[in-house]
DNA sequence: ATAGCCTTGACT
DNA sequence: AGTCAAGGCTAT
């Protein structure tokens, strides 16, 4: 369990996950993310999916589908006007000094944190990473959604960098920190923001207004409309409900990435103070409060959820909570190859073992209860379209009580229920009973986070859970309403 | 086409 | 003189 410390605090390229090399085109990118950006707007290169343009984008993967590395390239903020366009060699341009304040920006975070100890709950909210001292009541009602984040894009001061802008130097109260993980829609993707600072050092072709005849190059807009539109050409016609779930999906690079730097933050607490340092247990509840975090920023942007009243999200939430931490544990388990070792969230691997051996009898048949349903799944090839229906027909539970909204929540239910279905008539047809498999183990899941969430309380009275807020909370009002 | 290494040159 | 993000070169 020491590697969970190991954690590096050295950042990686947003666009693959590989090891950054330095600032390149507006933010730290490795090498080849780096060298890829430039081949592709200085040749004015066009490329296209050959599948649903979502594809996952990592170090192993980044060469199969240039259009998606690009796609990402861009949603990420590297930025088109910092490729020049006479190709001049060297010398600076005026990202210079962003780089310095990100710089900075950095340094002063990595103090800040130090000097406070483990004591993330009194740190500024706009300097805090992640959501370490927030409470679901907090952050519901006060996190933008989607078009009030275009919004804010648009109306950010034209000094702003993406760079500052993602640390949450322009949050808004209730500590949340906007970043990047958080999955701008292609209707507004960043470079369309038009207060950019720095004006193209590509005018030829990529300025959006100033070459209305231009015929080689693609302009912001051409852009926004070739790269991002949804493709109507696929080879199955699988239930648009499903199709939409998937897009929304967060990137699991960037949470891998936020958690990862969190826990480097608090290890590096660790080291520099006299507080005793931290059992595998008690990293593992600063892993499950991280996660529960972007738990809910997915459920935030989901476009029905965002139907609702936050009295009725808070219910829905604080319902299922440990449902969907375990869902995301177990679909991680599932696409994890190694039978020997589970894979966490910060895409470390950890001897299963040692952890069965290390742990007490309850956690030991959570664990292994956990394993014995992964391999059902694995057997029965879960696959990750059905794994965002799963967290669908988690969240909207319609047997949640007082709901002010049950009906809706009952018809989301009902609707995600029949797009799974159809779904899993038309990609396994030879597999009939495949759906109702499918909701089998997913009252076994439901079994094992009732187990899970009865252990943490039990932990909790003990005084051994750290002081996770929203973890803390999520165990307070456990099960209220049903 | 990719990506690691090299050269360049404005800025400190 | 040193830094470091641009572009360039070239094996793979």
């Amino acid at each position: 369990m020491e590697c969970i410390y190991n954690v590096d605090v050295e950042e990686l390229c947003p666009v693959c996950g590989d090891n950054v090399s330095g600032y390149h085109y507006g933010l730290l990118t490795c090498e080849s993310c780096k060298g890829f950006f430039k081949r592709t707007v200085q040749n004015n290169k066009r490329y296209t999916c050959a599948e649903r343009q979502e594809c996952k984008i990592d170090k192993t993967q980044r060469k199969r589908c240039p259009f998606c590395r690009f796609q990402k390239c861009l949603t990420v903020g590297m930025r088109l006007e910092a490729v020049r366009a006479d190709r001049m060699r060297g010398g600076r341009n005026k990202f210079g000094p962003m780089y310095k304040r990100d710089r900075a920006l950095k340094q002063q975070k990595k103090a800040l944190n130090r000097e406070s100890g483990l004591k993330m709950e009194s740190m500024p909210p706009a300097l805090s990473s992640t959501l370490t001292d927030c409470t679901l009541s907090s952050i519901l009602p006060n996190l933008p959604d989607i078009s009030s984040t275009k919004n804010i894009l648009l109306n950010m001061p034209s000094s702003t960098t993406s760079t500052e802008y993602e640390q949450g130097l322009y949050t808004l109260p209730g500590c949340v920190s906007m970043s990047s993980y958080s999955p701008l829609p292609s209707q507004y993707p960043y470079q369309s923001v038009p207060c950019r600072i720095i004006k193209s050092e590509f005018p030829d072709h990529y300025a959006s207004s100033s070459s209305p005849g231009s015929t080689g190059g693609y302009t912001y807009t051409d852009q926004t409309q070739t790269m991002s539109s949804p493709t109507p050409h696929t080879g199955l016609d699988l239930p648009a409900l499903v199709l939409e779930f998937v897009r929304c999906e967060q990137d699991e690079l960037l949470v891998q990435s936020k958690i990862s730097t969190h826990l480097a933050l608090l290890q590096e607490n660790q080291s520099s103070s006299s507080i005793e340092p931290l059992s595998s247990f008690g990293l593992m509840c600063h892993i499950a409060d991280q996660t529960l975090f972007f738990i809910v920023e997915w459920a935030r942007s989901c476009s029905f959820f965002k139907e609702l009243k936050v009295g009725d999200q808070m219910k829905l939430l604080h319902n299922c909570w440990s449902e969907l931490l375990v869902l995301d544990y177990i679909s991680r388990q599932v696409h994890h190859d190694e039978h020997d070792t589970i894979l966490l969230i910060t895409g470390q691997k950890v001897d299963l073992t040692s952890v069965l051996t290390q742990a007490g009898v309850t956690l030991g048949e959570l664990v292994r209860g956990a394993q014995q349903l992964t391999q059902r799944l694995q057997e029965l090839q879960l696959d990750c379209r059905e794994i965002t229906c799963f967290k669908y027909l988690i969240l909207f539970n319609p047997d949640v009580k007082l709901l002010e909204n049950q009906e809706y929540v009952g018809n989301v239910y009902h609707q995600v229920n029949g797009a799974l279905l159809e779904y899993t008539l038309c990609v396994y047809p030879q597999h009939v009973d495949r759906f109702s498999q499918l909701l089998q183990h997913l009252r076994e899941l439901r079994a094992l986070s009732t187990q899970a969430e009865d252990y943490l309380s039990y932990k909790h009275l003990n005084g051994e859970v750290p002081c996770n807020k929203l973890l803390i909370e999520m165990l307070h009002a456990k099960r209220a309403y049903v």
